[in-house]
RNA sequence: GCCCCGGUAGCUCAGCAGGAUAGAGCAUCCCCCUCCUAAGGGGAAGGCCAGAGGUUCGAAUCCUCUCCGGGGCACCA
């Protein structure tokens, strides 16, 4: 409709050149709004405003113009010039009802556009370190790019969503180390635990596994762990140096094999707690993509190559550091560390290099708002690499502060004071949960009130979209108790029954979906859904209340049962993009 | 100090790519089930859109500065 109507006054432009009034070489943005008020019609455009100037005429009058050289339509009734110069057109609602036929032929492929046909995009999100489970900071970033690859993939876009793996680096070494002296605490060392070290339950959890498994195969004498080793923390050292000393300690005595078991089941424990995490909440990844698969393949080394041959990496301080100054950052960072090895860094520019090198036409990172200084050195990096940085598309997310009622819930990773999107899930449901994510722009920090996600009640907004999906699944569970045929086809022969305003309303917003669907996709913003549904359900509630559906006149009976199963297949839609159910009955 | 995000009703937030009188939900106050689930609906009240400049026909929306919150500035990942 939007575009119709776009079009026509694209002809009138085009008319008016011809006509001499208008400069050939202005091509106007032709914009086309939906009017909030119906006193102003159904849609307006601000064309005669935008050109009033370039035309040097008064925008009243170039709106009369306009409107002379508008091409003929069927679907417009009726059109005005209002206020300071907008252009109102007023629908033939005859034309407004054929939204209900398209819905009802379309089901579930309806709002589905091809915008982004033949474009691939690559969507990486979550990417939560495997050194423990998700908390509910990963939550948001889940539910979040889950909800935009679905929005891509509605809008056209052929959409890979990937995990990359941080299976490689220190971080694991350091699990690995913390699982040991946990199992050596288990066969009855007693070794301080490092401050820098992994102290969640799990840590336990996974070396008494161990300890089942393989039994005091690894034990070593306390004695010979801690022998020789740096201060700690506590006594006044360096919990780095410590912990580092540790690992170096933890691999002496281990030896490779030894080691890699530890780590092994750490990674596989926790990589596994984490897949059925993301399963039970709806997430789900084409890929896994690991950051060691990268590093044995030697795309790190032959990376840091290119950027070698590009001139764009130097030595100082015994260290290997990549000129991303050059490139719009505002330091210079270290690939190659003064021991030799390669920073994370360094395998993260491989990692975009490899994307790049699959072929996608966009690259989504979905991360959250602490990394945003990481973002003009992975720029740099694209840049370095030959590819153009537009490419790249960085969605942050910032973070969740969790409340009770009024209390703020801590975040602290200190033991018992951790909220795992496990026990988030538990606690509210996956819907409310997914609901209450996506509820807020991701740039918004959010306040995710548990009590209210939880509450069964009318304050809960996800119930009160759910609910209108589920009564109006009721009114066809009814009809059939009444013995009553439904039939579509009566139904669609008299839409113009369909004269109360609540039914204007609620077709005006069934027909806004597949430009809401569009919109959301182009802006990476699912919570425009959310509030669309919200709106909808609003208006079909309200419909509800003031109307009946299965009223004794068959035709108006079947008609109003198009308007509100055209509204539950919609509702159903939408959910099914954001990955919350619609249920059929609550 | 520099960078990112935010500052809209008592509270939590929308406000689409500048457009016509700034919108929801919660909380407050009134009202509506003989009837398809009241997990619903109708109404009232509530605002100098943080502040100051600028851009223009027109700014909550764009630009600059200031103030107030949150986060980030590693040879960690």
């Amino acid at each position: 409709m939007k575009k119709r109507l776009e079009e026509l006054l694209l002809g009138a432009v085009d008319s008016l050149k011809e006509k001499g009034i208008l400069d050939r070489a202005i091509e106007p943005l032709v914009q086309v709004d939906r009017r909030r008020d119906a006193l102003h019609g159904d849609y307006a455009s601000n064309l005669a405003m935008v050109l009033a100037k370039s035309a040097g005429q008064n925008p009243r009058d170039l709106a009369g113009l306009i409107l002379e050289s508008l091409p003929a339509s069927p679907i417009v009734t009726k059109t005005e010039i209002a206020g300071p110069g907008f252009i109102n057109f007023f629908i033939d609602p005859q034309a407004q009802f054929s939204i209900i036929r398209q819905i009802h032929e379309q089901n579930s492929q309806f709002g589905k556009s091809r915008s982004g046909a033949g474009k691939k995009v690559q969507i990486e999100f979550v990417s939560a370190n495997p050194t423990g489970p998700l908390h509910v900071g990963h939550g948001r970033g889940a539910a979040y790019g889950s909800a935009v690859s679905s929005l891509l993939q509605a809008a056209g876009f052929e959409v890979q969503r990937e995990y990359y793996v941080n299976d490689a680096g220190r971080q694991m070494d350091i699990l690995a180390t913390s699982i040991w002296l946990r199992y050596l605490e288990r066969c009855g060392e007693t070794i301080p635990f490092p401050g820098n070290a992994y102290r969640g339950n799990y840590v336990r959890e996974i070396s008494t596994a161990i300890y089942h498994r393989a039994g005091e195969r690894y034990r070593k004498h306390a004695a010979e762990v801690i022998d020789g080793l740096p201060p700690d923390e506590a006594d006044g050292g360096d919990k780095e140096d410590y912990i580092d000393a540790m690992i170096e300690r933890c691999r002496a005595l281990l030896g490779t094999e030894g080691f890699d078991a530890f780590l092994q089941s750490g990674l596989e424990d926790i990589l596994g707690d984490i897949r059925s995490d993301l399963e039970e909440f709806g997430v789900y990844h084409d890929e896994w993509f690991s950051e060691r698969g990268l590093a044995g393949s030697g795309a790190v080394q032959k990376t840091l190559e290119i950027l070698g041959s590009a001139d764009l990496l130097y030595e100082k301080d015994g260290a290997t550091w990549f000129a991303c100054t050059r490139l719009g950052d505002e330091k210079d960072r270290v690939v190659v560390r003064e021991n030799g090895q390669t920073t994370y860094l360094a395998s993260d520019i491989a990692y975009h290099w490899n994307k790049i090198e699959r072929g996608f036409d966009i690259l989504i990172d979905v991360w959250g708002a602490d990394h945003h200084g990481y973002i003009p050195r992975i720029r740099a990096a694209i840049m370095a690499l030959g590819t153009d940085p537009s490419r790249l598309e960085v969605l942050l997310v910032q973070f969740a502060v969790l409340y009770r009622g009024k209390e703020k819930v801590s975040m602290s990773t200190r033991a018992g004071e951790f909220v795992t999107l496990r026990e988030l899930r538990n606690e509210v449901g996956r819907d409310a949960a997914r609901f209450f994510y996506l509820m807020r722009r991701c740039e918004q920090h959010m306040d995710f009130d548990l009590d209210l996600a939880r509450s069964q009640s009318n304050d809960n907004p996800v119930y009160y979209v759910q609910y209108a999906h589920a009564r109006i699944c009721s009114v066809f569970r009814k009809l059939d108790e009444k013995n009553w045929k439904y039939d579509p086809g009566q139904g669609m022969a008299h839409v113009e029954l369909l004269t109360e305003d609540h039914e204007q309303e609620l077709i005006n917003n069934l027909s806004r979906y597949p430009e809401v669907i569009e919109n959301a996709a182009r802006k990476y913003e699912p919570h425009l859904l959310i509030q669309y549904l919200r709106d909808l359900a609003t208006d079909f509630h309200t419909y509800n209340n003031a109307h009946r559906f299965l009223v004794e006149q068959a035709e108006l009976r079947n008609t109003r049962l198009n308007l509100i199963g055209a509204v539950r297949q919609v509702i159903a839609n939408a959910l099914g993009i954001l990955g919350i159910s619609a249920p059929e009955a609550m």
